[in-house]
DNA sequence: ATGACGGATCTAATCCGA
């Protein structure tokens, strides 16, 4: 099973772009932030038409909002406004897979506005207090098979920034979000599915800054989105892809689709 | 600052991204 999580900034522009990705790859699953969509302008005959029979959204207006598009019947949905900001980051379904039944989870974690200090930044007071609750969330749920992806706003290794010393002072690269992170990975042990296949000494990115002259030319990335599982669906692991491609379309969004294919079916 | 674009919105200037 073929699961992708892509910040696509906007559905509606990128319907076009969407309806390629699909066409040229084939995924099972989409799990898709920043919408930008409330749910009653959702363009779901659109989506369902690109084959996806199965598909649950939580939108507000202009900002946030998160999506599953699925060819496998989704159930148990559950869309929780993390430390009740009445943002739409995060929804949850269930899949019926071989190995039983499989959570997956679809966040949208806050980028964390600009200055790292929880005293003069509420943004970043909301990113850390987000990741804390992501971590006591799952923390009693150690038994169960469980899928967490999206945009996290944190490239936690040295090698998933261009230039981690440029970077220690910068939002989504300082030392207090990437504890926060680890502290999460530590609680269940999560995988992180990508560095499963790619090692940690090699760069690896999921997004290129829209600002930056020729970011992709001068590859000055970061690995911002994220696909991690719990160590019991260690053997479904079977390949990972960023598709840096999309940062070439016409339009692009400034993240690009991340894959991992588990064995379910 | 690497750095000044891109998306949505009460279509103009503002919020937000990271």
């Amino acid at each position: 099973m073929k699961i992708v999580s892509w910040n696509i900034n906007s559905l509606r522009l990128r319907l076009p772009l969407l309806k390629k990705f699909v066409a040229e790859n084939a995924p099972d699953v989409i799990c898709l932030q920043e919408i930008k969509v409330q749910d009653a302008d959702f363009p779901l005959l659109e989506v369902k038409a690109l084959g996806f029979d199965f598909v649950e959204f939580s939108g507000e207006k202009s900002y946030n909002g998160v999506a599953i598009l699925s060819k496998f019947p989704l159930t148990k949905i559950e869309k929780i406004d993390i430390e009740n900001y009445g943002h739409k980051r995060h929804i949850c379904a269930t899949l019926q897979t071989k190995v039983g039944e499989v959570a997956l989870h679809n966040f949208y974690v806050p980028a964390g506005g600009d200055i790292p200090d929880v005293l003069l930044n509420d943004k970043f007071d909301h990113k850390l207090k987000f990741v804390d609750w992501m971590t006591e969330h799952f923390a009693p749920q150690k038994d169960k098979k469980i899928i967490i992806l999206g945009d996290m706003n944190i490239a936690p290794l040295e090698h998933d920034v261009w230039s981690h010393k440029q970077l220690l002072k910068i939002v989504s690269h300082t030392p207090i979000e990437v504890e926060k992170m680890a502290r999460l990975q530590k609680t269940l042990d999560w995988i992180d599915t990508h560095r499963v296949f790619v090692d940690e000494k090699e760069k690896l990115y999921s997004w290129w800054s829209y600002r930056a002259k020729d970011p992709l030319g001068a590859n000055k990335g970061r690995r911002l989105d994220h696909i991690w599982a719990t160590p019991n669906l260690k053997n479904q692991i079977k390949s990972m892809k960023i598709y840096k491609n999309f940062r070439s379309e016409i339009q692009p969004s400034d993240h690009v689709p991340i894959e991992t294919v588990f064995d379910f079916l």
